[in-house]
RNA sequence: GCACCCAUAGUCUAGUGGUAUGAUACGGCCUUGCCAAGGCUGAGGCGCGGGUUCAAUUCCCGCUGGGUGCACCA
């Protein structure tokens, strides 16, 4: 672990950002955490970007449930195929069971295939004589591990946590063709906890086994996946693309316009083009630097089963380096042919111009909230000795937990800072009110938390009604009238 | 999950087979005119369980949590 990643963990943790693992009165549980009141409120702020970002881009915010029955998982591939073979040892030991016959088969230069179903891999293994790599004998068993978390509906229903909000999404299919008036394309997007049962979670909230995902979903019409209007609009943006071409000779992004990157193919459709254009504006909506952005496009081999085009938004963390943080996929007609298959109704859209029915393909942008929650955290947090200035947290001014503090310069001053303080509570800001300790320790407090304005009431407020605002950034003290704090505030903070 | 390493106030740390050092943060009082100011003072700790021992925070085992590598991350 770094040292930044351990300042920034110190951080985190006394100034009431997040805490953990939860339930740490129990010594904690591995993978879960709690955001303290700093940490909810900028989480806040994200999610109203995200929703801001999406609403503005006609896609309609929806609500599903987490926990679904069995029968959605096996139709959406979760259940089934997509778990993990596991042979234990007279240990205790847990192994993956496909990859010790494919290591074994790769060293002894055995070129049979390795057997997908658990009696015919077992009987392979066991054909082998092989041991666990630790020595142990291993057992006659094969067990599945999923990374799904089971529950019980009811009494008997076979039930599981979401591993992704975007399943859930895609089930009132039937409810969205209705509400969008049977006209593609439309789009939803959720923003909502998500659960995976990773085996061994690490890196704090870039890998929990709780954690909030959110989604925006296009559903489009697949002969229309040209949007010409949007793609107008798009086509000169420049963006850092990785290409799976330049990872293959170790090359750097290139900047490139999307017009081009068209013209390269990189991009199977302009509405794909248009999903890129909007994850990285999402992105750097946050706030987050745009030299610690890059996007990624997936190789053959990593490219998820159901995906024709495939991306990931990158963000440079100082902590862990380049981490993925968005995946967009075009997601093609998968996901509404297997729930099709599996619930027996006809999930497409009449086409009235062409006279025909097609399932629409859908594009998707998906991510985890708490991945850029923490890029904000891991890049503006600024650690300083005493001599070399004020230790600050230097996220941007709209994305500050707390709006704005009041702080009496003395104590006598408190009833007036009060008043003050019930005046901007009212005006609708997140305020604080602080009269402990010397006035320079309390604008150290402010900054540490990243509050851009520090109010300060000292003996001239109550001779002509003024107060100082002072700006964090700048250090910089302004004298306003009370009656004008509210229009100052509402010019960082539009509402 | 495997291997190795680690675990002391909120945070960071010293140290010990006889219950613990310091810094910082925090509370109270006084002082204080924009400063990470000063004085007095207060509260706060050996992750959990078992073993060895007269005695365990210290030694041993297990668990939990963290780090690194492997695996996993659909």
């Amino acid at each position: 672990m770094n040292e930044h990643h351990e300042t920034l963990l110190a951080f985190m943790q006394t100034q009431g950002f997040v805490w953990g693992p939860a339930p740490e009165l129990y010594g904690g549980a591995a993978g879960f955490y709690t955001y303290g009141p700093n940490g909810t409120l900028l989480k806040r702020r994200v999610e109203e970007k995200i929703r801001t970002l999406f609403s503005t881009h006609e896609f309609f915010e929806v609500e599903t449930p987490t926990i679904l029955p069995a029968i959605v998982w096996e139709a959406s591939g979760h259940l089934g195929g997509f778990t993990d073979p596991l042979v234990r040892d007279a240990d205790g030991g847990v192994w993956r069971a496909d990859k010790l016959l494919e290591e074994h088969y790769a060293k002894h230069d055995i070129k049979t295939p390795v057997p997908v179903h658990n009696d015919e891999l077992l009987k392979a293994i066991k054909a082998t004589n092989m041991q666990a790599p630790n020595g142990k004998k291993l057992l006659d068993e094969i067990t599945n591990h999923s990374l799904m978390m089971r529950t019980t509906i009811g009494t008997e229903i076979e039930g599981y946590n979401r591993p992704e909000t975007a399943t859930a999404t895609y089930l009132p299919f039937l409810r969205y063709r209705e509400h969008f008036r049977k006209k593609l394309p439309f789009g939803v997007f959720q923003i909502g906890k998500a659960y995976r049962n990773e085996i061994s979670p690490r890196q704090h909230l870039v890998r929990m086994r709780e954690f909030t995902q959110a989604e925006a979903q296009l559903f489009l019409d697949p002969q229309e996946k040209e949007m010409h209007e949007q793609y107008a609009r798009i086509k000169d943006t420049v963006l850092p693309l990785l290409s799976w071409e330049q990872q293959v000779r170790e090359g750097e992004p290139e900047n490139m316009s999307i017009q081009e990157a068209m013209h390269k193919k990189l991009f199977g459709s302009n509405a794909y083009a248009y999903g890129i254009h909007l994850a990285y504006t999402l992105f750097t909506s946050f706030g987050i630097p745009e030299k610690n952005i890059r996007l990624r496009q997936h190789g053959p081999e990593e490219k998820a089963f159901y995906a024709s085009d495939a991306w990931d938004v990158e963000l440079y963390l100082p902590s862990f380096g380049w981490t993925e943080a968005c995946g967009i996929h075009d997601r093609t007609d998968y996901d509404l042919r297997q729930h099709a298959k599996h619930s027996k109704q006809e999930l497409d859209i009449f086409i009235e111009e062409r006279r025909e029915k097609v399932i629409p393909h859908i594009l998707e942008i998906a991510f985890g909230v708490d991945r850029p929650v923490f890029a904000l955290m891991d890049i503006f947090y600024e650690q300083k000795s005493e001599q070399e200035g004020m230790s600050t947290f230097n996220i941007p001014y709209e994305l500050a937990p707390v709006h704005v503090a009041v702080l009496p310069l003395q104590k006598k001053l408190s009833t007036t800072a009060r008043n003050v303080y019930a005046m901007i509570q009212q005006q609708g800001f997140v305020a604080i009110y602080d009269e402990t300790a010397s006035i320079g320790k309390r604008y150290l407090r402010q900054a540490l938390i990243g509050t851009p304005y520090c109010v300060t009431i000292d003996f001239e407020t109550e001779e002509n009604n003024t107060v100082t605002v002072r700006d964090r950034d700048s250090q910089a003290q302004e004298r306003i009238p009370i009656a004008e704090l509210e229009t100052f505030l509402r010019s960082t903070y539009k509402r």
